[in-house]
RNA sequence: GGCGCGGUGGCAGAAUGGCUAUGCAGAGGACUGCAAAUCCUCGUAUGCCGGUUCGAUUCCGGCCCGUGCCUCCA
């Protein structure tokens, strides 16, 4: 039985599907304007690991993830650099797919463009001044917060609190200043589409619910995004579609996951503290980058270094050495261990199940005959899929190098190794120490055993 | 000012009203030509002060410290 902890309440819940035989599930997705950095991939590994999870347990699921290509940032961006707003876009959610494969994320079922989907927030939009809980002022569309009952739900504000804290001016058209943009104008070189209140663009709130709506119906099961989109974000979401549709909740359950942080300061653009996830990959494969991201709790806070990094390959070199060398079961795959299964089911523990890993791991270490490892090899290797872990082969992973390291190559290495058996055979010891030294000085380590020397990229 | 989160061994990080994971680091041992890897053994923790309880790290209250949101942000 799944528990998950849902914003809504701030208490583990034990999730009820609204059907359970279809499961539907909303993350809010980057906006197209650079590189992903490290904090942007958590959300997309947490819930990867969710999505995995729900698939195991009902037949559907209906995972989508959006992509905002109507930004303020991505217009900003194309005026600085003069690359064309398109060029931006698609080039950045190129690079995006690429560098979330890369952390092993399976994509989502339905990935919508918020350019592709206009027409469903012009809709949505004409629906909210019909029911009174928009205006036109302006140019502009608001959303008149006061016209929301439930207004603050989720994020435990106050309107009165929100006021009081407002460190923003408040626009001289907007009603309440507490309204939010549902619809922009465009000047003539930005972006824009043609609407009842002239040309424009909409507002950043109108998409997620726009697109939710559109695939998943108008009340959904989970929806989930990083802690900073509590409010406002998520909150005008929805207030959006809950005035759109009479009331209906937009989503059953909430989760958010906490900040990556560096030095324990909120990884962020501005503070100019953040790592891409493109040049993590240059430095460590994007399985490490993946294990660190699941190696503390989704909903605490992570800090993240270069250190904490290079220990989680570490923690991989000792899992894949496990499994190396050792015979495959040919039996049919061995089923998820339940403990590991249980700690997943109670709000994605994942630490508990990495420690469950270790356990499975140190245990097929000890197994001494091949009739011995064949299952508890099966059973890491179930344990690492649920985790998005220990999919390759274990040679292949050993062969992994930095991106600007010119060390040798696996062939070179072949030879080094095999004029070292020699010196070996011969009891030259002080020549075979010589070439393991110098393979160790380029980053190879050597390992004898009874069966022979293998070799790993340090 | 309002709302919220957190303080567990040297470090990372779970869990729990009593018997306290897991990993890294550290100490000793086995194995090895020597190493590496692996295995075995070992040490060390629940911010402070009260309360409830037979018993609290776990529940309650206060305090201290750190931190997030209230503006774009995963």
């Amino acid at each position: 039985m799944l528990h998950i902890h849902n914003t809504l309440s701030r208490q583990k819940e034990e999730f009820r599907p609204i059907d359970p035989t279809h499961i539907g599930m909303y993350v809010c997705g980057p906006t197209v304007y650079d590189f992903a950095h490290l904090g942007n991939a958590r959300p997309v590994v947490v819930f990867d690991v969710l999505y995995r999870l729900l698939k195991r347990h009902y037949p559907r699921v209906t995972y989508v993830r959006n992509i905002t290509d109507i930004d303020d940032k991505i217009i900003a961006k194309s005026k600085e650099s003069g690359e064309p707003f398109l060029s931006i876009t698609k080039r950045t959610a190129q690079a995006f797919h690429d560098d979330m494969d890369a952390l092993n994320a399976l994509p989502p079922d339905i990935e919508p463009l918020c350019s592709g989907t206009i027409p469903q927030m012009l809709d949505m939009i004409a629906t909210l001044i019909e029911k009174g809980h928009a205006y036109a002022a302006d140019g502009h569309v608001l959303f008149h917060v006061p016209s929301m009952k439930y207004y603050g739900e989720l994020s435990r504000r106050s309107r009165d609190e929100l006021i009081a804290g407002a460190r923003v001016e408040v626009a001289p058209y907007k009603k309440d200043p507490a309204d939010f943009v549902l619809w922009k104008p465009s000047a003539p070189d930005q972006p824009g589409w043609d609407s009842p209140w002239g040309r424009g663009r909409p507002g950043w709130h109108i998409e997620c619910s726009a697109m939710a709506k559109m695939h998943l119906g108008i009340t959904f099961d989970i929806h989930g995004g990083g802690l900073d989109l509590i409010f406002p974000h998520h909150e005008n979401e929805i207030a959006q579609s809950r005035c759109a549709h009479d009331g209906a909740p937009l989503a059953n359950y909430w989760m958010h996951n906490g900040f990556l942080t560096v030095n324990n300061d909120k990884m962020s653009k501005s503070l100019k503290n953040f790592f891409t996830v493109r040049e993590l990959l240059a430095v460590a494969p994007g399985e490490a980058l993946r294990l660190a991201l699941l190696s503390g709790h989704y909903r605490q806070p992570l800090d993240f270094s270069v250190e904490a990094l290079q220990k989680a390959k570490a923690t991989l070199d000792k899992w894949y050495g496990a499994l190396r060398g050792k015979a495959a079961a040919h039996a049919e795959k061995l089923g998820v261990p339940v403990a590991l299964e249980d700690a997943l089911l109670d709000d994605l523990n994942t630490p508990l199940a990495i420690a469950h890993i270790h356990e499975l791991a140190n245990e097929l270490n000890r197994a001494a005959t091949p009739a011995e490892q064949a299952p508890i090899r099966a059973r890491l290797l179930a344990a690492g899929e649920v985790l998005g872990l220990l999919q390759q082969d274990p040679e292949t992973w050993f062969r992994w190098q930095p991106a600007e390291g010119a060390g040798p190559t696996d062939a070179e290495i072949e030879t080094q190794i095999a004029a070292r058996l020699a010196a070996r055979k011969a009891k030259n010891y002080a020549e075979s120490d010589r070439i393991r030294d110098a393979l160790a000085a380029q980053g190879v380590i050597l390992e004898d055993s009874a069966g022979g020397t293998t070799w790993r990229r340090g």
